[in-house]
DNA sequence: TTCATATATTCGAAAAATCATATATTCAAA
DNA sequence: TTTGAATATATGATTTTTCGAATATATGAA
């Protein structure tokens, strides 16, 4: 996270269809690998690590490897208005998002979540 | 408000400098003038008016007129969710806006309120 | 009607964002 | 150490957004 979080920089970010999706998803979610994420929207991989690695330039996501994978969650050190902004906009647009939720259920291979997790 | 608030299209509303300003600079007074806000942002009269139109096509901002003044006000029929993110905004930070709205305080010949209001 | 103030719109140029394609990197298994 | 799967990045073209400057519209006063 160079730069701090502005508001025109925090809705910079969330102002692109692919990356609304992306984040909308990993709040729900918690932690999601690349792989998944492509599989949820549909889209090119090329297209899926590129607003990922803009998402986490700027401090809204985090990404940790294991193995080939590389997962992605909400960057811990989110302020809470931020949190609140993703939480708020995912409650009231489940609706919206559920092709892309349905998406993610369907896949299969799905890779295994680490022993870290939970 | 022709199209319905999508995450995608209020997040796109809000990503830009003067637009988020102009809005949460509305969320904090109730309603203000294009003077109004044009000297409080600093900005030229026909690029406040411009992004003002963009807020009300959109459905983020509703408009008034009276006598020579035209107000703008938080549409009445914004959802809940796109309430909570601008008024979440707002109170997270203040300080990033307290140059707009000092300019605003600092404004003479603001015009009268309408009767209507309060 | 004419003028002054407030606000809106148009238009072409400049800047920024996005995309598809190609290529690079990383890791693990063979 | 080669191969393949997963992910990242570079590049050039295209689309979108934003802007300043000029102009148009609306209102109230003279």
């Amino acid at each position: 996270m160079s730069e701090p979080l502005t508001p025109t920089s925090v809705f910079k970010c969330l102002a692109d269809d692919t990356r609304v999706r992306l984040m909308l998803l990993v709040t729900g979610e918690g932690e999601l690998c690349v792989c998944e994420l492509t599989c949820a929207l549909g889209e090119s991989q090329p297209k899926i690590s590129r607003h990922l690695a803009q998402l986490r330039s700027c401090g809204l996501l985090a990404d940790r490897r294991q193995g080939q994978w590389v997962y992605y969650r909400l960057h811990p050190d989110l302020p809470e208005w931020v949190l609140s902004i993703l939480r708020n906009t995912l409650e009231a647009n489940r609706g919206w998002l559920t092709p892309v939720a349905q998406r993610l259920q369907c896949m299969d291979g799905r890779p295994e979540r680490g022993a870290a997790c939970c």
